[in-house]
DNA sequence: GGCTCTCGGGG
DNA sequence: GTGTACGAGAGCC
């Protein structure tokens, strides 16, 4: 039978134990496969002349265990086998009473893997992997559905995934005050689900805790338990895969639980006799439902790396996301419901909440979200339920893994790790001072996966580490580190990247010839799967909580990429009429004097083949064109790419570093960073860019403009007395409060602006409801100098606009002169060169940047502009 | 620039 | 469950 492994767990019976794997076969039924014949173990590694007493001390306390004398390898440093104890126990539970008994006789390694992953390390089995089960299916109560007891199990490499059920649950509480409900305090009034595929032909159901007059999507319930019961009853015979929810490891699943004990319902949500829990650490919860998945759209999105949203609020990630919010309560949360649940009118309730259980649902399922996490699990083994966290326990279990086929033992994890965060010193990327301003025509060269191939080019791993000069075969580092030749022994950390790296290779060739829809995506997210684990393994020995915590292997391999990206500026500038004007990390930008994109395209692609042959292992790419860039300091930037597609080029404007859109920022001033940074990247008019910015100005100051740009958004989020500076929406709250009485604004997102006068700035917060019932005036001094200007300046600053030059002198003088008084820029001299000296024609007076009128600050003559670069020769770019 | 502090999502 | 895990952005020198 081929089954796929959805999650795993273990049972005791007679004080043995038995993995249980929760498994899905291609038809999607459930089943549970049961394996009885494997125990748990760890090794002590002492003083191997005296192991036969050790052996002896040991069993005086535990009789029955198991204790060989086994060889093994040391994980960290290069040495020879050693002979460890290899400890063999029966109850998973009773290895850390165990462990710390014979902690006294040497250190322990492995003796912290949980007894299910250790059981699929030393099979083979991996997270969304097939297996090949032999036996027979039984009868048990512990498992609610179908049970197979195996008599082997074997891995198998299957592409497809089985059809999985999709369940999209959230809740709705009534808090008895203006404040996030707590379980202690307040009941659940309603529990939404959305499906996928449907059930009973039902893509959504809603319950109520009340018999209150509902329609066809919704069940009435007489009580809060009972409408909880129904929920189980729901969960049962629905049987989800996954259940999702947006912030659901946060808030539902929690306060769900908490509500169940309160009300004496047994917890077993999951596909047994286990009750689910959901661990609170630090900030974020840990949920475990046996045989299903817990799926928490708001952390999988928050933890992305590569899409990024102004915030993480269910209605923000659905609106772009979906096209589609959530639905807007008229008033506050607590006072619509309430007078919901008082009126027993709880159509709107409904709707409500089915509309968040429906996007959450079509978050994970119309955006094939957990497509990536399926191939992670496949590639690094985690079950899907882990492979959703961090990445270091990614590596982790892939490490463990490696670590065993090639008989390496695995340190446990630090039980410390304060020591290891004092004097922790991982020196980082090398990032090039860059040359600030306007340029033109920049080709940006990268490497592909500099890290990993650094790691696979060098031998770099905890196993090949030479800890004192050993007479083998080894390269030296720039760090100072050796490490054994690949001749001598391959390390795991190079052989794990090399398979990513390989793989990545392969499934890129396939994704492109595949035909089949289904395979291509799964092929796609194969990709990022590799692309994401490669790049973050190097992380893992410069982790402080990793089992492989060698600071100086993080050191060597990031200072050979600052090597590697310092030689690579040298080769580029020795070989070629060119200048390198940034570099960061594994990336250089590249200044010529060519003036096409298909001559910048092949300028690139002979310098970067050329600097990959000088490099061994590594491979530089022709990655993109910058038309026009920007750029105001170190991973500050903005330019105008050019990128290849087929025979032709797309473009977009990009932008790194350089926020324009910013939460604590009103809508004005976002669009008009968009706006000047268009217009000075694609038409190089600094003239037009500082005349729109004086036209906002002059709206401004007019009034002319829309109070909707200028609202400024801010949390309320905590009670009004607990904050002690002075903050503009805390002060309008106050105020808010005080004209209605009724209300509270304590945990809800205040919009104001702030209007005319001459209090304290944060006291002249207003609602903009009132600024327009009242005839209010804004202040457009605060608008001009505290929100627009700030982040423009800089940008213009480096197109050699300086603050004032910007406002024409004004900034002193009141906004009123600045319109009263507009004077005209000089005609010409206001179009973007790229250059890099400004000298004067008269005096030779040099400057970094040209005066806005183009004429000398010391003597009023004209300025010439020129380009130095390191092609030693001038271009006169004002040849008229 | 480097360091410490805050707050997020949910109802 | 052989456990024990934040991280980006803002504010401050």
């Amino acid at each position: 039978m081929e089954l796929q492994i959805i999650d795993s767990d273990y049972i005791v019976l007679n004080n043995k134990p038995i993995v249980r794997l929760f498994c899905k076969n291609i038809n999607g039924e459930t089943i549970c496969v049961f394996y009885d014949k494997f125990l748990p173990y760890f090794y002590l590694h002492g003083d191997e002349t005296k192991y036969e007493e050790t052996i002896k001390e040991i069993n005086k306390k535990y009789p029955n265990l198991k204790i060989e004398i086994v060889e093994r390898l040391m994980p960290i440093g290069f040495q020879p086998p050693v002979k460890v104890l290899k400890i063999t126990g029966d109850n998973p539970a009773r290895t850390p009473e165990l462990r710390e008994f014979v902690k006294v006789f040497g250190t322990v390694y492995e003796a912290d893997i949980l007894f299910k992953y250790r059981f699929m390390s030393d099979f083979d089995l991996k997270g969304m992997g097939w297996i090949n089960v032999e036996g027979k299916f039984t009868k048990t109560n512990t498992v609610k559905c179908k049970a197979f007891d195996a008599e082997e199990i074997k891995p198998l490499e299957i592409l497809k995934n089985a059809p999985l059920r999709y369940m999209a649950l959230d809740i709705e509480c009534l808090p008895a005050e203006q404040r996030i409900p707590t379980p202690e305090k307040d009941m659940i009034i309603a529990v939404s689900f959305a499906f996928s595929p449907a059930y009973k032909g039902k893509d959504t159901l809603v319950l109520i805790a009340q018999l209150a007059r509902i329609n066809n999507d919704a069940i009435a319930c007489e009580s809060e338990k009972a409408m909880l019961e129904k929920m189980k009853e729901i969960i049962d015979d629905y049987d989800p895969d996954i259940i999702c929810g947006h912030n659901i490891n946060g808030f539902d699943i929690p306060f769900l639980l908490k509500r169940l004990e309160i009300l004496s319902i047994p917890q077993d949500l999951g596909r047994s006799e286990k009750f689910a829990f959901s661990r609170k650490l630090q900030r974020s919860y840990m949920p475990s439902v046996s045989g299903r998945v817990i799926v928490d759209t708001f952390e999988i999105f928050k933890r992305d790396p590569w899409v990024k949203f102004k915030r993480y609020d269910l209605s923000t990630i659905s609106r772009e996301l979906l096209g589609m919010e959530k639905i807007e309560l008229k008033g506050s949360y607590v006072d619509t419901m309430r007078e919901m649940w008082r009126t027993k009118n709880v159509i709107d309730l409904i709707e409500y909440s089915k509309r968040d259980a429906v996007l959450a649902l079509k978050l994970v399922v119309d955006k094939s979200l957990l497509d990536k996490f399926f191939e992670i699990s496949k590639i690094c083994g985690l079950l899907l339920q882990d492979a959703l966290g961090g990445q270091s326990q990614r590596h982790e279990f892939k490490l463990l893994k490696e670590f065993y086929k090639r008989k390496f033992i695995m340190p446990c994890k630090p039980t410390s790790v304060s020591d290891r965060i004092k004097k922790h010193g991982l020196k980082g990327a090398l990032v090039l001072e860059p040359q600030v301003g306007f340029h033109e025509w920049v080709v940006c060269l990268d490497f592909t996966s500099m890290y990993p191939s650094l790691i696979r080019a060098n031998n770099i791993c905890t196993t090949t580490f030479l800890t004192n000069g050993e007479n083998v075969d080894h390269i030296v580092s720039p760090y100072g580190s050796k490490f054994v030749k690949p001749s001598v022994f391959k390390g795991v950390l190079p052989d794990v990247v090399d398979e990513y790296l390989n793989a990545r290779v392969l499934v890129k060739k396939q994704a492109k010839i595949e035909t089949d829809p289904e395979n291509k995506r799964i092929l796609k997210a194969k990709n990022l799967a590799l692309k994401d684990l490669s790049n973050s393994l190097y992380g893992y020995t410069g982790y402080v909580r990793s089992r492989l915590y060698v600071v100086d292997i993080a050191n060597t391999i990031t200072a050979f990429g600052r090597d590697t990206i310092t030689y690579t500026k040298k080769l580029i500038e020795e070989n070629f009429p060119v200048k390198v004007i940034y570099a960061d990390t594994d990336s250089v930008f590249i200044k010529s004097d060519v003036k096409s994109l298909e001559e910048s395209e092949k300028l690139g692609i002979e310098i970067s083949s050329f600097v990959s042959s000088k490099l061994t292992g590594l491979d530089l790419k022709f990655e993109k064109i910058f038309k026009t860039f920007l750029i105001e300091a170190k991973k500050r930037y903005a330019g105008w790419v050019f990128e290849r597609e087929g025979t032709g080029w797309t473009d977009r404007i990009e932008m790194k570093g350089i926020e324009t859109v910013r939460r604590d920022w009103c809508s004005l001033v976002s669009d008009t960073m968009l706006d000047v940074l268009n217009i000075i990247l694609k038409e190089k008019d600094i003239n037009k860019a500082s005349k729109y910015v004086r036209q906002i100005v002059g709206d401004l100051a007019k009034g002319k403009m829309p109070l909707e740009k200028l609202t400024i958004v801010k949390g309320v989020t905590k009670a009004i007395d607990a904050y002690d500076g002075v903050q503009p929406h805390v002060e309008l709250a106050k105020k808010m409060m005080q004209r209605d009485k009724t209300k509270s604004l304590v945990g809800e997102r205040l919009g104001y602006v702030i209007v005319k006068g001459n209090q304290l700035l944060s006291k002249r917060a207003e609602d903009p409801d009132f600024v327009k019932q009242n005839g209010l005036e804004v202040d457009p001094e605060y608008y001009v100098y505290n929100q627009l200007l700030p982040p423009l300046e800089r940008m213009f600053e480096v197109c050699g606009i300086t603050p004032s030059e910007l406002l024409e002198g004004v900034k002193q003088k009141s906004l009123l002169d600045i319109l009263n008084g507009q004077k005209q820029l000089p005609p010409d001299k206001t179009v973007l060169k790229s250059f890099e000296l400004a000298v004067c024609n008269n005096c030779n007076w040099s400057f970094r940047r040209p005066s806005l009128t183009g004429n000398c600050p010391k003597c009023s003559s004209p300025l010439y502009f020129s380009a130095a670069g390191s092609i030693g020769r001038t271009v006169d770019f004002n040849k008229k």
